[in-house]
DNA sequence: TTGATTGTTCGGTATAAACTAAACAAACGA
DNA sequence: TCGTTTGTTTAGTTTATACCGAACAATCAA
């Protein structure tokens, strides 16, 4: 008689999850498809639904996360320009909380990463000896992501100018 | 006397590894960052680089994956939009090769991954109740993003037109 | 100094993902 | 019908990553 342990069939579905809970959760599933750990997904949806900055323990705490996962992940969102990190007066602890012109940050990230690929992309136009249909093709690709690219920094300066700080 | 066998210190540097090749296996690197399998990487830049269609095996081969990898991963590359599978006349096989207004396709796949992202943050904007100072940044979050949107699709429609076919 | 508090790093484990080989299925030609 | 070619699925292995607990380092107070 073999008994499937119960949390292996599937987690218990917490009684007391609230809403707030919910939306963290898909919030850091959500945040998987950009490369981050899900408690870094976790971490960043708690300190968007938080006014002020909170503490690496009550971070860990609230997430459900050991305190070296929190930290870890703390940094890696930080590096990414997601939050940021801040002391309080007299006190000795870090404190996280969300920057302030999230959406031109998150935009910022993404168009850097697209610039990686596009980089490789105009490095191979002027090192590979391709045809000329092939060095069209690419040529145009990257004539098209260039005017795209324009675009949407100009967008993003009227979203900064919009809300300076 | 311990020996580190050379292959895990390093790889050995192929010296047949041509320019082509290089560009593959970077662009391949790169798009790792958008999720996708370092094969479908691969088979991607093998692509991009061809003018004609080429059939599985070949994929294969010159990629170095298995013939089952091959498979799995231009199925994920042809559902994002990325490459699409041709069938030639008096000829069993599939053939793959790049679609042709890719770089748009690559864009519209993005915004369907932010979609997804920003729609759960409106869904907790309904459900939600937060402070008045939380509720003002998740607005102004989604409005930016918005706006950014609009501005985004409307430079993809003037490259489709540039481009119909 | 010592003790207490806070954050980071390290070692080990579990989980997930990529990949391959081999079995399988489907489609075609003989 | 039977063998061949082509693509997919499955099972198992390898590899990478996330995560935790515990040890460690640093900082400040006493």
């Amino acid at each position: 008689m073999t008994v499937l342990k119960p949390s292996i069939a599937r987690r218990k579905p917490d009684p007391k999850a609230t809403a707030a809970d919910e939306f963290v959760e898909r919030l850091a599933v959500a945040m998987e498809a950009d490369g981050l750990p899900r408690i870094a997904g976790r971490i960043f949806a708690l300190l968007l639904l938080n006014e002020d900055a909170i503490s690496l323990d009550v971070i860990a705490e609230s997430t459900g996360a050991s305190k070296a996962s929190a930290s870890v992940n703390t940094r890696v969102l930080e590096q990414r320009g997601l939050i940021e990190r801040v002391s309080l007066q007299g006190d000795r602890r870090d404190y996280y909380r969300t920057v302030s012109n999230l959406f031109v940050r998150t935009m910022e990230q993404r168009l850097a990463k697209w610039q990686r690929f596009h980089a490789i992309v105009n490095d191979g136009l002027e090192r590979l000896d391709v045809s000329p249909v092939i060095r069209g093709r690419l040529k145009n690709f990257e004539m098209e992501y260039e005017s795209v690219r324009e675009v949407l920094t100009a967008a993003l300066e009227r979203c900064r100018v919009r809300r300076p700080r």
